[in-house]
DNA sequence: CAATGCGTTGTTACCGCTAACATCATAGGC
DNA sequence: GCCTATGATGTTAGCGGTAACAACGCATTG
């Protein structure tokens, strides 16, 4: 559904011409040449500065971009002119005669939705003092939109893109694999795929976290396990941490219980929970749940995410069933909310920021290094830790 | 902190042409003059479409925009050179030639936080059929940090801005108006303001809310008022319905009891919650609000905004305190999880979604005229209808 | 048949800024 | 005093598109 581009806040490069009181205007600027009509829109360009302080525009250039080089007199003279001209930089003629846009793209699933919030913030930080913007887009979790927002975003040149996860449609990694042959650093966030690593790639194995899952469930005794996945089509991620969390669960439990004279089921009921509001859809999964008869019935659910945790939760507080004592809820994605309601809610808790710091620093790395040698052999994979936390919704059971 | 800009997946314009397989490579592209190093990034452009098509640049460019001016044949030629040519229009170019950048600047004060991600939402697929796209900056609740974003987003020459609120710094004005001077639209979001109506405005009226809300538990029987305010020093907008709320409640409180024999106070109660975690900003409004000796101890309390309510509802609800019974609870915003606590929490619907879109209808409209009559008279101010939903949380008193 | 009109394509000149090279004055070395 | 290194600024030629106008072919018209 969203779209978006964003950026941070770059300090002003050199002066800060905070008082653009008067702005060029009352005549067509230029003079309006005899023959053609004057184009442009009478904003104050380069030129103008210069003129007003007695030199050219490409020493109006050098000041704002690389102050060293100009004397100190004309220095003073040119900061006087900006200082009341309301000049502002127009970024697309720097970009195009300089080749450089200062601009960096990120197309993630979901801004709105915090999970990749953070991240967006680490990165924009992590940018920030190289003085490199963030465009930032939203795929709303669809592959083919995320095809329509790269063709989108390469038309304003970025310096470098970043995506999200590995799976993209053919056109798009027709795309990036264009760019990153031009030259143009693309970065995979939030997801090392094993294999196909033909990005670099800044993340965590989701699938080890879905083991991770099943086996603090399994550890803390409980016996039948479930997993709530997403409707969400497009969030490959946690559908990979359900089939991790799935296969780990079954050979956890035999595991654990194999001595046991108690035949332990190890089927995992997998579940996916309707879209729309993720706690009605919680709500819903912990409805389904409980559908199936006692001795079948799971005793710990995870979740695709917290949303959807909360929402069994809230239900299960409305129903009477106690948590974890007849049902363990597990969640994903460590929001606020989960920690809030009472005893907390388990959860994992990403790397949320880390990943955005992380691929900022590549980044730059990248950047700094001349544009035909950004083509590593081996596209990097890079680990970022992330935490399972244990609250009072998976406490051991007696 | 974010900072962000976006945009909204717009259709191709005539062709799309998704097959980039192969980009210009290989060879420096031009064919490197003698004397000088060419530059530019080696990603296909206009010209090289032009030569594959056979026909110049200005019949591609003509296809791409106005294709029903190109013949059949010709048009036929250069959806097969463009087909498998991988070429992305470069946009700085095209604006830089054309003046119109076809891109809107928004700038808002969060875009994580739920509340204008909406809007968000309203104004990107408004603007999506006339192929505009959105450019998102995030202020963080700033007004420096504001001012610091409308500068560089002027940069980008939008077609028009969109930022929040009336309160502005001085530069940040100077910029607005600057930009409104030279025929750029600008719309002021989410609040009307009575006086300085300097640009136009789209929202509703806060003080209105505030006093809304405040008739809505004195009409619900409750006779001790407080209002929780956000830390956040730069949300105007919670404030100015704070102070509204505080006024109206005194009046509606003594104009209702006046014949009652009780006294009852007409002070209405008004507390800051810390900054940070909403929720725990809640939380520890509840207790402040519970510091207070029993006879002159708030009976219902309005927040600045749902988190915060709902961090008051999930305190209440640990310590064991009724709601409605012995503190009615009141939010703002309507987020999904103020409906979803036991009973619901009460709370103001904000028109999310019709701000934005409206401010699309009225950009377009904006746009559509010639640039020297876009600058009102007097700007107008365009109030779109909020909704209050009663809910348990403030259920009458008995 | 020339004049006119329309549809289609091309030419020229930019948009505002910067890379690369050129120029010029001054300082320093011998 | 001449030559070169250095620093400061200017000149030229684009970046990749598009606006405005020109030109061309062909059909229609008087």
């Amino acid at each position: 559904m969203l779209w978006p581009m964003t950026r941070h806040p770059s300090a002003p490069p050199a002066a800060s011409h905070t008082t653009p009181t008067h702005c060029a205007e009352g005549q067509p600027p230029g003079g309006t040449l005899p023959g053609r009509i004057r184009r442009g829109h009478g904003r104050t360009t380069l030129a103008d500065v210069a003129d007003a302080a007695g030199v050219t525009k490409i020493t109006v250039s050098r000041y704002l971009r690389q102050p060293a080089l100009v004397a100190v007199d004309t220095a003073a003279r040119i900061a006087l002119a900006l200082s009341h001209s309301g000049y502002v930089p127009n970024k697309q003629a720097g970009m195009l005669a300089s080749g450089r846009s200062g601009m960096v793209a990120a197309i993630v699933p979901s801004v709105a939705n915090s999970v990749f919030a953070e991240t967006v913030q680490g990165l924009s930080e992590g940018l920030q003092p190289a003085g490199l913007e963030l465009m930032l887009a939203s795929s709303g979790y669809s592959l083919q939109r995320e095809e329509e927002q790269i063709r989108t975003v390469l038309g304003w040149s970025p310096d470098a893109l970043v995506v999200v996860g590995h799976h993209h449609t053919a056109g798009a990694l027709a795309l990036l694999r264009a760019a990153a042959a031009a030259g143009t650093p693309v970065i995979e966030l939030w997801d090392i795929a094993a294999a196909d690593t033909e990005f670099r790639q800044i993340g965590f194995d989701h699938a080890e976290v879905g083991r991770a899952m099943a086996r603090h469930l399994v550890d803390a005794g409980y016996r039948r396990l479930a997993y709530v996945d997403t409707g969400v089509a497009d969030d490959f991620r946690a559908h990979e941490r359900g089939k991790a969390f799935q296969a780990e669960a079954a050979r956890a439990l035999r595991s654990r219980h194999a001595k046991t004279s108690a035949a332990v089921s190890a089927q995992v009921q997998m579940l996916t929970a309707p879209v729309g509001d993720a706690f009605d859809g919680g709500r819903a999964a912990l409805h389904q749940l409980l559908a199936v008869a006692a001795p079948q019935r799971a005793d710990a659910v995870a979740f695709a995410n917290d949303h959807l945790a909360c929402g069994a939760w809230l239900e299960a507080q409305r129903m009477g069933l106690a948590v974890p004592g007849q049902l363990a809820l597990l969640g994903f994605g460590d929001f606020a909310l989960a920690r809030q309601l009472a005893g907390g809610i388990s959860s994992v808790h990403p790397p949320r920021y880390d990943i955005g710091a992380e691929a900022a620093r590549q980044m730059l790395a990248l950047l700094a290094l001349p544009p035909e040698q950004r083509q590593p052999a081996l596209a990097r994979r890079h680990a970022v830790p992330w935490q399972l936390l244990a609250r009072g919704s998976t406490a051991a059971k007696a």
